[in-house]
DNA sequence: AACCCGGGGAC
DNA sequence: GTCCCAGGGTT
């Protein structure tokens, strides 16, 4: 076995945090972190993965949940398909595999929400089986280290990282391996100010040595950022009655629930906005207060404006999808973050 | 291959 | 403001 992969564990085996999917062999809940923490740093779900284990203990109390439950536990997590895809893939299991969770990695990618990524990760780990993770840590030590300039967003850039990750991989301890890769991407060869001078590799690494390390990895193609114009109807009766209405398209949000929207593609003023809505529920209603928050996602920047309007609802112009419910009842609803944000700035 | 999907933390 | 995070699905 290689220097790399050697030197690679000792090191983490002296260094790692202390996670408590670290401390399972249960690949429920190794899957659970791996779903979790797609995209999404340790520090922001930890407590979203003890909630969640603590929520739903094993893949049959996550089957046998409700979709808006396993959605009201993710809520705020954001990539809301991640829980629909793990409770999709929970019910397979615990249905159809007996819940008997896979053990291998080519019966495992074949549930929704699990990719190469997550095969990899759980297959290794779990079982020991001889796969190698390549994520963003991976791409950026390996990229540094050996001073690979090809774009990682390149299929010829992925496989030239996956190819040279599992050539390392070598050591017995596969599973092992692949964590350390991930840690020491995570704690030592970060994106921005690395700590090159107590590196292990430092005499090694080209992009160090070449004066490269802030310009790997490379990544083409910038993304193009869209504006939206949100505005929610907030609107609230003398019996502290709100409207609600569930998200079902694919858009951003989906599964969550929403005060009545109406988007535009521009600015408007208040007075065009409801003037060219036809809910007939805001008949007649007051303007109580207008709140307005912009909300920047990696992809969109949301300029949100929520109009509270004191009404009294007609129960019969109610539109269909749309639900009535007490106010007090908001915390039971999985909503987006702008919109909790709202609920408890004015509760 | 290109695009879509959240939220937050570090700088 | 910029970058990117223990990626995956859809088209």
């Amino acid at each position: 076995m290689s220097r790399f992969s050697r030197g690679l564990i000792v090191w983490y085996k002296q260094n790692e945090r202390d996670l408590p999917w670290r401390k399972t062999s249960d690949p429920y809940k190794v899957w659970v972190s791996e779903i979790i923490l797609q995209q999404t740093r340790v520090n922001q779900g930890l407590n979203y993965y003890i909630n969640f284990v603590n929520c739903f203990p094993t893949v049959f109390d996550l089957a046998n949940a409700a979709e808006d439950e396993v959605l009201k536990q993710w809520e705020g997590l954001g990539y809301y398909s991640r829980a629909r895809n793990m409770h999709a893939a929970a019910k397979e299991v615990a249905y159809n595999l007996k819940g008997e969770f896979p053990n291998n990695y080519d019966q495992l990618i074949k549930l929704k929400g699990i990719g190469p990524y997550t095969a990899a990760a759980i297959s290794s780990i779990c079982y020991n089986e001889h796969r190698t993770v390549v994520d963003g840590n991976v791409f950026r030590v390996l990229t540094r280290i050996f001073g690979i300039d090809t774009p990682i967003n390149s299929s010829k850039g992925k496989k030239e990282v996956e190819t040279l990750a599992h050539e390392l991989n070598d050591d017995g301890d596969h599973g092992t391996f692949n964590q350390a890769l991930m840690e020491f991407g995570a704690i030592y060869c970060t994106p921005k100010l690395p700590k090159c001078n107590g590196c292990m590799f430092k005499l090694e690494c080209v992009a160090l040595k070449t004066g490269m390390v802030d310009k790997l990895p490379v990544k083409e193609k910038k993304l193009k950022i869209r504006h939206r114009f949100l505005n929610f109807l907030f609107v609230i009766d003398q019996n502290n009655q709100t409207i609600i209405q569930r998200r079902n398209e694919n858009d951003i949000w989906k599964g969550l629930y929403q005060f009545p929207l109406i988007e535009t593609s521009k600015e408007e003023s208040e007075e065009i906005v409801l003037s060219n809505c036809n809910y007939a529920f805001i008949k007649g209603a007051t303007i109580n207060s207008v709140n307005s928050s912009k909300h920047k996602l990696t992809h969109q920047t949301l300029y949100i404006r929520i109009i509270s309007l004191q009404v009294k609802f007609d129960n019969t112009n109610l539109p269909p999808d749309y639900q009535l419910i007490n106010f007090n009842d908001i915390g039971e609803y999985a909503l987006p973050k702008p919109l909790d944000n709202f609920c408890k700035h004015i509760l």
